[in-house]
DNA sequence: CATGAATGAGACTTCATTCAT
DNA sequence: AATGAATGAAGTCTCATTCAT
């Protein structure tokens, strides 16, 4: 077997390349539906590395979850605080691109799992709730809150607009890694829809 | 065993017995997690009662699917042709109430499993997009395009809005059966949002 | 459903038909994958009925082995006794029509059948020995000795010389309901295979 | 568990002692009667075991049958070309001591084998014919038409006089196998008939 | 008698996990 | 550390047999 780099090298980055090969595994087939050693050769290991570095399959899930979610989306509340422009601008500089990236991401194929799996997996809610949901929740909701009090928006149901934000930007990332993955499936122009969704709803919000 | 039915009637209320139980599983466990035994547990027959309706598991999934989807997206679009009322007011006849009861169907977790399943069962992304997709985008679609040629909505993509206002309904359906189902995560107020997001966006189309 | 005969007549015939259905089935497929429900089809009645004429599976093949065999190969004795002639001529009477019959017949089918399940169902060995092995044995032999002490037939080993002649004929049989009913196996043409074969044996075995 | 071997060594062996323990149970009980579990065991192994080398029951089967016949019954023609003897004598050489040793070998078990699921798996019809039969027929078909051009032998029907060599010599197997296996039938001394049967169809033959 | 819906033991096959090398 | 052969629990599906109608 050709091993273009040091094996030093490839070890370090094992764990990262178990995670990488599952993430897109589970992704695609479920997890209940991906086999541990496809895992494994899609990283270029055998089945018993995988062992080495994750004591079961599950655990193997819970890593990849983690790892992709942790931290991510806790930042940038400092940032939105310190803000000077309007409410409406804040929340296009927070969602449009931050959003456009999170969708060419490995963020929003860990949506899909985490909407797949959660089930069966309850932990995984807790998780996802606090290390994602609560912190794009208090940051957003801040922000709607403080265009209200400014003024600039409407007096609406803060938590509704936040869903009303959000839900179809979380809805964009599952759709490119369920239906969209698909060939007879309609495809959306995920980039154009968030800056037009995000314009759509501040329009809406806007006094 | 106690059987208070003729055994006529019990056959013939089989094969929805069996889909029913056949969703709450597949939309609790995934497809792959769930064992085809447990269904016809919960249908209340055995293991072999199950193949004697559907030749497989597979089967017993795209019936699921077939059974809840063919006809009831497609359904309306003349109603609404001959609506006599603004576009908004036609919008929310159709979504409001329309969602909040496809909200609390099994529809709503028949989009689960599409979006779950969908990668491992592709057929399901051309009979979902001929059955739900394209039928509501039209409808829809049409609706917004009146309301801009009558100057009452302002020039927007067309398809961009209709993803706006459909996306967050489809996302609340999966929310409900995913997260939603945890304890430990938020909760939506399903139908309150329905109401609210639909003003909302269709405040930002207003002119 | 049509019934061309009276349910009278067809009563009486069930047990028949279903020893015809169960030995073609049988025979085609083996006793182990042939499937109940498929024998009771074939004789045209249902899954049922097969039991309440036999009660398994096993008491049906135990059946129609009997039934074909049972007292057709121990006739003829007497017959040869008495025959007048030399006993090449006497081989010749009772072998070739006799065993061109059994070679058109059903129990040219049973043969195939105790070959292949006498393993499974050990009291088959001795219940075709008693009917079938033994008195054709006795048979044959005696004409074979009688025409070796008239000088006819050269002094060989009896017992050989019965099965020189007896197992072609019987290996005739199995060919025929087993590679011979496959398209893309070499046809044997047995009526003239008999012919010629008790034609050379007894070649072989005149002075 | 005891290992008397390493496990290389074993790797190596595997194949084929699933394959005797398959040949085994296969002839002793039928292909569908016989438990994969039980081939696995009697070759040493778990049940899983058997599907790393073989993908399924069936395939085992085909293997089992390849193996033994493939190249086993097309040598020798060659050497029967450049025979200098009498036709008589060469077919006595190719026949029984060669065909003493088929009775003795696992041969004599795929013949059951094949007698026994060629109408289940029509593949083998023609595996076996062109493996088998075709071989076999020709060099014995040569010999004896040489023989007739010599004038050594009278001028018979080719075809019947090879399968009256033949037959008889298959069908000794089979009943080694089958009949012959079970205490109750009545045993055939295989080494001394084949002898004794080549040497009076080759009276019968000659002129 | 006849039916065929229902059952559940049992067979094939898969795959997460272990462990000797 | 890495491998991959081996295991056996577990899941899908079949089918002989039963029994209510």
């Amino acid at each position: 077997m050709i091993k273009s780099l040091p094996s030093r090298r490839r070890k370090e980055a094992r764990p990262q390349e178990l995670l990488d090969a599952a993430l897109e595994l589970f992704v695609e087939k479920g997890f209940a539906a991906s086999r541990a050693e496809e895992v494994a050769v899609r990283a270029g290991v055998s089945k018993g590395t995988l062992y080495l570095y994750y004591p079961s399959k599950q655990a193997l899930l819970q890593a990849v979850i983690s790892h992709h979610l942790i931290d991510r989306f806790s930042v940038g509340v400092a940032q939105a605080a310190q803000f000077q422009g309007s409410a409406a601008d804040l929340l296009r500089s927070l969602l449009v691109s931050g959003w456009q990236e999170v969708y060419d991401s490995d963020a929003a194929k860990v949506f899909k799992l985490v909407i797949t799996e959660v089930r069966n997996f309850p932990e995984l809610a807790s998780f996802y709730h606090r290390e994602v949901v609560e912190p794009v929740h208090r940051q957003l909701g801040d922000v709607i809150r403080r265009g209200i009090a400014a003024g600039e928006f409407r007096p609406v149901a803060v938590e509704h607009a936040v869903h009303s934000l959000m839900l179809p930007l979380v809805m964009l990332c599952l759709h490119r890694h369920s239906l969209g993955a698909c060939a007879a499936a309609g495809q959306i122009d995920g980039h154009r829809f968030i800056q037009a969704h995000v314009d759509l709803v501040l329009a809406g919000l806007s006094v």
